[in-house]
DNA sequence: GTGAAAGCGCTAACAT
DNA sequence: ATGTTAGCGCTTTCAC
């Protein structure tokens, strides 16, 4: 069934508006035009089912109206939660996102080179992998680029993340608070600068408070990696009574392994994760964990984009915001515990 | 910090390379250039970091590559695993997906503009609410649609999805098989052709073995809507003996009743899901679900848009591929279940 | 195999 | 307020 349908053009709409090419861009654009011409074309518009071609535009005005968001996966729960808000804030500014899920492939050039070439506005990365090469390659490209719960190590690259580090020294407070004697640290990847900084915020508080450092180990940033680690410590000598997870994703593998031992978490040994993802809350998970400040982060991230590609320059700001720890069930609890008006029970010192 | 980057363009490349425009063109569209002339352009285009601009090639070519992408929400996790596998297979293909995260809002036709303007190759419409209206406009459009997870009333738009009807189906044979007496069903959104389905299919096979329709009542898709409704059948007099809902992340709601009530699920009352979305095994839910034959359906998804692309006709066929039954414990085992090779349990009568 | 020229659908000066 | 003109950066006949 052959249907090939002739897209209408603002010329045929001005031809039967009976006015110029140009007027109806105007009126398009929001430019002047007599009440009586608009109508016009916009009636004509209405006819023809006219709608102006963003990619003729886009060659003129040098705007895409398109974001490019990389991330490397959607299976950390906190992924999804970021790109629909990130969709939602873009689409209100008028900005759509243009996806690219990326597997941390070894060879980055083609995803770059396609990246650059749909003309993009501007680009977050939210994908941990190699973004700080990505970043740069757009920024030299002329796009402005924010990075998205990571940071830059050389502190050149524009990002917006949580206080990794004072999150995961407010979560060692909490442990030592709530008298744990022996935590450990189930990390993410080596790249991974939120591993890095959450792991270095945990060490450092523990060594402030005179404790010897905790054990680490690397759970790939995977529920099974994550699992292994905890249950190999749980039935070894010297079990942690308490795990610290660098996100909630693994939390929850973590947290497997300890009913797969046949213990109860919160009682025979604590689980605390980083996030605060939507199903943390989940009764069956009841996930003690340090929230990210998620709308602010958001907020921040499209607002420093925003002002950058209306300013045409590249934006620099490294902002981290506070999070806040959360209290459920999955650890232990301190004094010292405030109960919000939502109901939502956190703590701080 | 003013950084204003003059891209270069084609001509800058042939300028450079001492050849025109056409050849630098043809050197990265697979044209016909001598090896010579080749070399040297994209050693040109290398020095001047020369990529060449999608959105002027689409201007003359009426091809994005991009193809538009609706989906609800994310916060059901059956949404994110479609979204990273299509644009996984998508991108494979050469293509991007542009995305739209559609809250069901009421008025369709700013999103339509948007999503037509930006001149995409196709659309996949993986949004239950309005599928079918958005479909219909941008078929006549002339932008080929398939609807994902979702049939359209009429029969005329393409759509991919699994087959509905048999897999409530196989569901009430396996409760029946399994010894209940009395099976509810927690629906999700009146006009979702997936709940209308699937209720339908779950009824008729109860009325086939002689038994009464089972009492169903909307959960709204949500989490807290199934736990509601799973609930109060649960306080209430003669309550189910099973629970059928229409989609995972509702199943997982009413599973979080269960235990509230400090019953277990597939000893004291079953629970059974759609989907097997990735989570559903995770041992602490341990859903028994039917299983949406996933790659199968993006694979044809995929197959069916890049077909009516490469032919530039409209796409029609409706498929809808066979899923399976998971077994695992929220639900009362029945006789004749099988172990698969990768140690996944199924059944089948 | 290669280049010249036209044009994709729009916006943005510049006139009027 | 409106029309004319000249591109935006590419691909694509069409000659050669």
């Amino acid at each position: 069934m052959h249907s090939v349908i002739e897209k209408p053009t603002g010329s045929d709409v001005a031809r039967l508006a009976g006015v110029s090419k140009s007027a109806v861009s105007r009126a398009f654009t929001g430019g002047v035009v007599s009440e009586e011409a608009r109508k016009r074309i916009l009636e004509a518009a209405r006819l023809l089912k006219y709608r102006p071609s963003n990619t003729a535009r886009s060659l003129t005005t040098r705007q895409s109206r398109m974001i490019g968001l990389a991330v490397t996966s959607l299976d950390n729960q906190f992924y999804p939660e970021v790109v629909e808000k990130l969709s939602d804030r873009f689409a209100r500014a008028g900005y759509r996102l243009l996806l690219f899920v990326t597997h941390g492939e070894a060879d980055l050039d083609p995803v770059l080179n396609e990246l650059l070439g749909y003309g993009l506005d501007g680009v977050v990365l939210a994908s941990s992998s190699m973004a700080s090469q990505v970043a740069a390659e757009c920024r030299e490209a002329g796009v402005p680029v924010v990075m998205f719960n990571n940071v830059d190590p050389d502190g050149v690259q524009a990002g917006v993340s949580s206080d990794d580090e004072a999150g995961a020294a407010l979560v060692a407070r909490y442990l030592l608070a709530s008298g744990h004697e022996r935590p450990a640290v189930i990390t993410g990847l080596g790249q991974s600068s939120s591993s890095v900084r959450r792991l270095r915020g945990f060490q450092y508080e523990l060594a402030r408070a005179g404790r010897a450092r905790a054990r680490a180990s690397s759970g790939d940033y995977t529920f099974s990696g994550a699992f292994e680690v905890a249950r190999a410590w749980i039935e070894g000598p010297s079990p942690p009574d308490a795990l610290f997870c660098v996100n909630d994703h693994m939390a929850i593998g973590a947290l497997h392994a300890v009913h797969h031992r046949g213990l109860t978490p919160g009682r025979d040994i604590s689980v605390i994760g980083f996030d605060n993802v939507s199903i943390a809350h989940w009764p069956l998970l009841d996930l003690t964990t340090l929230a990210q400040p998620l709308e602010g982060m958001i907020e921040a991230t499209v607002a420093l984009l925003l002002k950058a590609i209306a300013s045409n320059t590249m934006p620099t700001t490294q902002e981290a915001l506070t999070g806040k720890l959360v209290i459920r069930g999955s650890a232990r609890r301190a004094p010292g515990i405030t109960r919000e008006a939502s109901g939502e029970e956190t703590w701080a010192d």
